[in-house]
DNA sequence: GCTATTATTTCGAACCTCGAAAAAATAGTG
DNA sequence: CACTATTTTTTCGAGGTTCGAAATAATAGC
């Protein structure tokens, strides 16, 4: 089934494995990258004289005068003015759009309260379009090229990354923002699920723990997942799947948001806990939203005193353990990243996850299981979205080689 | 990540991929080659007659005289006498191996009962062993060598596939198998988990509805998972994974046969529904073994009044439906393969199995799942194992080219 | 026997990577 | 301050790969 390799792919993916390496260690020398891809000194040079002469690498003055002896190393970077790419983060009541530059510098930006329950379909297209419009063209009129989109946003996206398929944040579905975009600047885009970028930007930030094999959940007002498995981000085979929050926890269960009963999201979320938290029934309908204000101030009255709060967060930490060990009977435990407010009560969740995780196939390895907390989730996907946008430039727009300057979106 | 591309690579990868099109097709031309893999014909010109001086593709006499116009196509074949592999599947109370060639063929085949779960752990490696390394030896004294041993077991594998970690056919666990039968016969070897193999038999079987995304569900004694996912066989991280059986179906429910509570198997296992089917409690001790015949009984039984029996089928395929519910949130659906001796009691299980689904993410493409049933597991697991040793030759013994015959295992 | 047609091979051009050697750039040393 | 040791980077064939075009091979139709 793997397509062939043609002769000329093989410079093409060199050039990308060279331009990973860069993205990767920020200022290599090109020993240091012959060393880490494996080429030899000579395709390295050859291929870095190449790319500097494109514009897309740029050798940096080496600042530290090394005390070694011998040719000092001439550090190589990536050249910011190469290209920009924007990205749009969308989610509940809040939108906000960035430049960045090719070196992954947040040129401009620009973001604003939006109510998203509220507005239409039209116009939640429209604004979020123009908004993107207004820094497209603030680019080019200083003579800068926007080269690639990138949005994200809380909910589901197709397998194509071109629309949003359904979302909690409002009631319109099969939004096609991806097209919408690009009709309106002529410039490529994509829609991606939040969850997943946040993933994307958990490996870039400490690689060291993030690597081949790990899980972020989102706790926020729904459950949310992104997940990385042998090295490659895990999505649906026709939507961004990893809809972690709408596994099954109890058959028949209390009333999730997205209409169905037994979520984990049902038992876990922010609505969720607050319910329970208030004694209210199981089959009360969900709230819209809830303040972060407010999930701290029960997870305060939790650990003062044993109440209904504190039991509210039990079943949660119940919920997603359960969840969790389902999810481990097929993939095997993996490092987990708890991520979002939610997170700021994982000392009243841990011991019935822990607890949970213990009854499934899980459990023999639950020592091991490590969780990691980054209560403010949406840096995460911000930069997951940037990444995603840069590596794609990396591999498909200058990998490639000099093309022959169709009509893109240049300036 | 990914390793640099050398050049002496590119070869290889493009000999692998003129192997596998002649293994997919059966006997193409060069011209139908050149065709499926993109190639040009000079490129599949200079590849085969270098497979054929080889010996591993040879040129078979077209059989049917086309009534076509030009110069006939001549068909390239794999060479049976290229290579031999040896597959030996183990499941309960039940030993087989057989000898194939190159070309797919078997050519010796050898099976006997065995108490899998009263024999000693040191017999029960020791029967294998012997009964692979009599198969060597056979084919060695008529001159022919085997260059490869796969091995299926029912139980979790490593994910290396050194050893079978657990199983429910046995007492004993970290067997390793695919160590001992190396040290035994010279010849490398590995153990894969039996519905892994399910599903690359389904493959290679009926490609046009298998192919990129599905899952293969055995029904038996306990509840196995294969999964191929965008084309590949979906694993665990640590271990062969997939262990939908394991997946939590009611928190704290039934006993499963693993010792822990509520796991799918619990209520879907063939000792889960004789166990309903008895009225016995949930808490009973699962049994060791349900003949087929018993099974077949209960389905008729079912089918012929509404009592305990149909109300266990019932159950049965609420816990798969809201277990598939489950997985298909986490990667949405896909075909199923009922595989197995519950898969002929499909139409007791179905209307639950539906109805759960509906009540699960995956519900609102309920309509568009689709099930086959496919009753006899033995020869899927026997294929997919035969071809997983096969195409290992194929991707990492022939495609490199001629090596410097070091010390094999060549006759 | 000749022509049209299709399959396969041959051959030279264009590239790519690699290893070895050369060139470049620095620190140490007397 | 010249010279040497050391490290980095570039240069320069050699060898190998794919590809397109042309040549060759093999058949059916007339």
């Amino acid at each position: 089934m793997p397509v062939a390799i043609r002769h000329d792919d093989l410079r093409k993916r060199n050039r990308a494995m060279v331009i990973a390496a860069v993205r990767r260690a920020g200022q290599p020398s090109r020993t240091e990258i012959a060393g880490t891809t494996g080429l030899s000194h000579s395709t390295i040079s050859a291929i870095s004289a190449d790319l500097i002469a494109e514009g897309i690498l740029a050798e940096k003055a080496a600042e530290a005068a090394s005390s070694k002896r011998g040719r000092p190393q001439v550090a190589l970077g990536l050249a910011p003015e190469a290209a920009e790419v924007i990205t749009v983060v969308l989610s509940l009541n809040f939108l906000s759009v960035a430049v960045v530059d090719y070196a992954g510098q947040v040129v401009a930006s620009e973001e604003r309260r939006l109510e998203t329950l509220a507005t239409g379909r039209e116009a939640l297209l429209g604004d979020c379009v123009a908004m993107v419009r207004r820094q497209v063209e603030a680019r080019r009129a200083v003579g800068h090229r926007v080269l690639r989109i990138g949005m994200a946003v809380q909910g589901i996206t197709d397998a194509g990354s071109r629309m949003m398929l359904w979302s909690p944040i409002t009631p319109h579905a099969h939004l096609e923002f991806a097209d919408r975009i690009e009709a309106a600047t002529g410039i490529p885009a994509t829609v991606e699920n939040d969850c997943n970028m946040i993933a994307v930007a958990l490996r870039w930030r400490k690689p060291e723990r993030y690597r081949n094999d790990f899980i972020a959940i989102l706790l926020s007002h729904g459950i949310g997942m992104g997940m990385v498995l042998k090295g490659e981000l895990f999505t649906g085979t026709q939507s961004s799947g990893c809809e972690f929050g709408h596994m099954i926890h109890r058959p028949d269960g209390a009333l999730c948001r997205c209409g169905r009963r037994g979520c984990v999201e049902a038992y876990a979320g922010n609505y969720a806990i607050w319910r329970n938290a208030r004694g209210q029934s199981e089959d009360q309908a969900p709230l819209a939203d809830i303040s972060d204000e407010e999930i701290r101030a029960m997870a305060d009255r939790a650990r003062a005193a044993d109440g209904p709060e504190r039991e509210a967060f039990r079943i949660a930490g119940e919920a997603i353990g359960f969840g969790l060990g389902s999810l481990f009977a097929l993939i095997d435990p993996a490092p987990v990243a708890l991520v979002g407010i939610g997170a700021t009560a994982f000392d009243l969740i841990e011991p019935a996850l822990r607890s949970a995780i213990d009854k499934t196939a899980g459990g023999q390895h639950n020592k091991a299981i490590s969780f990691d907390t980054l209560p403010n989730e949406r840096p995460l996907i911000r930069e997951g979205c940037t990444m995603t946008a840069l590596t794609f430039l990396d591999r498909e727009i200058f990998a490639p080689g000099p093309a022959p300057l169709s009509a893109a979106g240049a300036a």
